[in-house]
DNA sequence: TTAGATGCAAACCTTTTGCAACCTG
DNA sequence: CAGGTTGCAAAAGGTTTGCATCTAA
């Protein structure tokens, strides 16, 4: 009966594939490809987990000095890559939003309050239950978004010492 | 087998005694009660729906044009309003949030995303899934939210014609 | 009388946008 | 070379804060 499943984090397919899939869809939109989009890509492939946009710009400008990158071309190019379907992100209010590689199938979070940690699962049963509640109110179902929040096992561990 | 059901947006309990209880709330607290703090309540207890701050702003401007009231005493009553569990928020991300008289239960929300409308609704199932997800990756559940998005009955009339 | 509340404006934060300079195709 | 892209700085929204003034208790 357990349906619960922690979601696969590491990408799924190799870095060239996804490369070309991106280089395809803009290359089929009349776009181009430009150094900071993939140092954008490449970034995010090889960090898992969440980011803010801010949090990105740091880590790009960090690891490459070379390349001068501006915080409005992260923000342009999340957005584009989000479009894609190349990555999904979390919205946190006010805070702003996380954004992940998102190369794989839908899921939901479980966020820890103490220390920011994502955890991601996914559960057939309210994911069924979901669509039946906007069909029975007439809805057509576009998107939901399920967060629960909580405190991770090793924050528990030291608020307790 | 159907468990999923509207719940109740009228208030459950009559102005006055909401007003006593806020009364005793604040001055258990040291806190006084001020004409803003009761335009505010009640203002949120005559319209049924959720408002933005900037809604309730004008809407309180417009209907106590005697009465000086800036925004910033909206932002600072609705949120010790929210800590004292007289109303609640949903939050749309970098659009800020919603909030509603919340003197009743949790309940989550189905928003149409061409008109803003928000329904709500109880799940006793998904309610329960949740703990149990909560309680599988070690953590100690504080909070969840749950959002559906789609197009309501109305807008989809609208679309088709 | 006095601690707490208010309005105003400035400050904050995240995100978006206008634009000249700069690349990619 | 043309049109998309970039960095920069300014602007935009929503929300918070500092402070002098006001007011409930």
């Amino acid at each position: 009966m357990k349906q619960d499943k922690n979601v696969e984090t590491s990408p799924l397919i190799s870095y060239e594939t996804l490369l070309t899939q991106f280089k395809q869809l803009l290359r089929s939109e009349g776009q181009k490809f430009t150094k900071q989009r993939e140092v954008i890509l490449h970034t995010l492939y090889n960090h898992s987990g969440h980011f803010t946009p801010e949090e990105l710009y740091r880590l790009i400008k960090q690891e490459n000095p070379e390349l001068s990158t501006g915080i409005a071309t992260i923000y342009r190019t999340l957005s584009l890559l989000e479009r894609a379907g190349i990555v999904t992100s979390i919205s946190f209010g006010t805070q702003g939003k996380k954004y992940e590689l998102g190369v794989k199938a839908h899921h939901d979070h479980i966020i820890c309050t103490k220390c920011g940690k994502i955890l991601e699962f996914f559960d057939e049963a309210i994911e069924k239950k979901q669509e039946r509640i906007a069909k029975e109110f007439g809805f057509e179902m576009e998107d939901h978004s399920l967060k629960i929040f909580g405190i991770c096992p090793e924050c528990q561990k030291k608020t307790d010492k």
